[in-house]
RNA sequence: CGGGGCGUGGCUCAGCCUGGUAGAGCGCUCGGUUCGGGACCGAGAGGUCGGAGGUUCGAAUCCUCUCGCCCCGACCA
């Protein structure tokens, strides 16, 4: 490609709007362009990165035997009413109406419209497994777009879904796609941690995300430094040292007044209070489950732990959590938070006609001695054994994690917290969407089973965000050679010079021959211009023509080291060849 | 959805508080000089100030509404 007849609107000065440096650069190099909010158009240098990601998705979908489909982005409303998620996806989903006023949503994954074939065309187990996928557009109408094409509206991204008869397929197909992953992030040339998540609203029994580690990123991971235990938040654990109590005196708590205390704080530092992890947090949810239900819940954690609503929320099997309003505490409580406590609660919350679950995180299990709320306002419980004095409903871990604590798979680590962002995710969805839509195959007993199924995300605008946020320097983006939108430019330092010119033209004819990607600059442009946006835009290796060329040399730029090397224009593009085919 | 901010030539921004019908740098066009790390000189083109309404003799500037965008939070298969 010539540069003097290839868009690539560089800018020079950075955009007002945008923030994290993958926005910025993406901007000034002449990729993408806003349309809207979270909708970018790519012009042709970002579109030939996405091409080259593309391509290795396909060639490590197809060798663990995926096969290439192509869904409409339109569907109708019917197919998502089956499964439930037409309500279920709330706002997030774009909808429309056609001229006969049926109702029609942009797609935001696929499995509805994949499961829809597989239950018409699948009968018997001998067709099975199958693994499908597509690259496709996905529309969410996210409540807030930002960070450029990290968190967009519209994007492209590799869905795959697998069936299989049973479990045993769906662990085999599961983990063909997790390798398959790997592979192709790391041909992306992107570091990359594996981290147990939560499912969410896809439902499923298992789920791994593909983490890169970013401050752009939005998700939180923590990870260990010793044995490489790797967990989404929402779902990391780590080990706490033991406490010890001494017994709580007498048989019952022994209430006594706290006039002004608030919150935890407030408890440590008033005389005769309790240090933090001798308290009991109360905190009121209201949980609603799948069916629109709501109901009452009391979280109780360690005075100095944090709760992670996704825990709540996973441990209860709601579909939403969301803390209680003053009013709704006040009413179901007797008292208003900094004074409440599971003591008796349930009782007064029965007698009034309402259940009301108590839910414990593990750190409380077997502690005595503990000070908590009263629900009276201005007075707190203490001496409270929590077994004997709190009938808890549900044990499960509702705490968050914490940088420097204990990993709780090893022995020797210490836990970091880190920002990440989410690139892949893959899910065993086992029989939700086949069950609610009957994609049932007969097996080998002649039984009608519903398929098991799994479902498989890639995206491949973060790939590139990710891969530049991963990969620049003050002067601009370094691709990964494996997805650079060209392998290397030759700079020709000023066209005016007909022998320049001449053996510029020469070595682009050269390299393409040899089967490069290559970028001619052959802009009338001053040799500082050149070499700037060369830097910019992170082509992996750049030719110089220029004043040594009248001797038979030039030099060759490595991008990554920022470092010159002069070689003769007779070896320059074996060099190139052998540089630009090694790894990667 | 809650909080904050911004919308003025293609880009970055000044002007707004203290109304008097627009300005800089970069970019662009032409001419000249330059020509290896975003050149210099000269001459130009280009905006009615996001939109609507209002106050006023007069509005980029004040008021109301509205649309859009950014940031923080909530949310996020």
């Amino acid at each position: 490609m010539r540069w003097s007849n290839f868009f690539i609107p560089t800018l020079r000065e950075v955009p007002a709007d945008a923030e994290v440096v993958s926005h910025r650069l993406l901007l000034r190099a002449g990729m993408v362009r806003q349309l809207a909010a979270g909708v970018y158009s790519y012009l042709p240098l970002s579109w030939l990165v996405m091409r080259r990601i593309m391509q290795i998705v396909r060639e490590e979908m197809d060798a663990v035997g995926g096969q290439e489909f192509l869904f409409p982005v339109l569907n109708p409303r019917e197919l998502w009413e089956e499964t439930g998620r037409w309500a279920a996806m709330g706002d997030n989903m774009f909808r429309l109406q056609d001229r006969k006023g049926a109702d029609l949503c942009l797609g935001m994954t696929h499995e509805e419209a994949f499961t829809n074939i597989a239950r018409h065309e699948l009968r018997s187990y001998k067709q099975l497994p199958q693994v499908w996928y597509q690259i496709q557009a996905k529309f969410r109408d996210e409540a807030r777009p930002k960070s450029g094409l990290l968190r967009v509206r519209q994007f492209i991204m590799k869905d795959a879904y697998t069936f299989d008869v049973d479990s045993n397929g769906l662990d085999k197909s599961f983990a063909d796609q997790r390798e398959a992953y790997i592979k192709i992030f790391t041909r992306c040339g992107l570091k990359f941690s594996i981290v147990e998540a939560s499912s969410g609203a896809m439902g499923g029994t298992a789920s791994s995300e593909f983490m890169i580690r970013t401050d752009a990123g939005e998700d939180l991971i923590a990870t260990c430094d010793a044995c490489g235990y790797a967990a989404n938040l929402e779902k990391a654990t780590s080990q706490l040292t033991i406490i010890i109590d001494e017994p709580s005196a007498g048989g019952a708590p022994e209430e006594f007044p706290t006039p002004g205390v608030r919150t935890i704080e407030d408890l440590i530092l008033f005389p005769g209070g309790a240090s933090a992890d001798r308290q009991i947090k109360t905190l009121v949810y209201i949980a609603t489950n799948e069916t629109g239900e709501q109901q009452p819940v009391l979280a109780l954690l360690r005075g100095d732990h944090q709760l992670h609503e996704t825990k709540l929320a996973d441990g209860l099997g709601a579909a939403d959590v969301r803390p209680a309003h003053p009013e709704e505490i006040r009413d179901l409580m007797g008292a208003s938070a900094g004074s409440l406590g599971g003591v008796g609660t349930k009782q007064r919350a029965k007698s009034a006609g309402r259940d009301l679950r108590i839910v414990a995180d593990h750190a409380l299990k077997n502690r005595s001695n503990m000070t908590t709320g009263a629900n009276k306002d201005d007075h707190h419980l203490r001496g409270v054994e929590i077994e004997r004095d709190i009938p808890v409903d549900l044990w499960t871990d509702l705490r968050t994690v914490q940088s420097g604590e204990h990993c709780p798979n090893c022995e020797a680590g210490t836990l970091e917290v880190s920002k990440s962002l989410e690139v892949g995710h893959i899910f065993k969805l086992g029989t939700k969407y086949s069950k609610s839509m009957g994609a049932t195959v007969l097996d080998q007993n002649g039984k009608e089973v519903p398929v098991m199924m799994g479902s498989y995300g890639i995206g491949i605008e973060r790939i590139m965000a990710a891969a530049i946020e991963l990969h620049h320097d003050a002067d601009g983006i370094i691709w990964p050679r494996s997805i650079a939108p060209f392998d290397v430019v030759v700079t020709i330092t000023n066209v005016k010079q007909p022998e320049l010119k001449d053996a510029g033209e020469q070595l682009y004819r050269d390299l393409r021959a040899a089967g490069l990607e290559v970028l001619l600059d052959d802009r009338d442009e001053r040799a500082g211009v050149k070499f700037k946006d060369a830097d910019l835009i992170g082509i992996p290796y750049r030719i110089t023509v220029g004043k040594k060329t009248t001797e038979g040399t030039v030099e060759l730029f490595d991008r990554a080291a920022k470092q010159s090397t002069d070689v003769s224009l007779a070896e320059v593009s074996a060099r190139v060849q052998q540089l630009a085919l090694a790894g990667s």
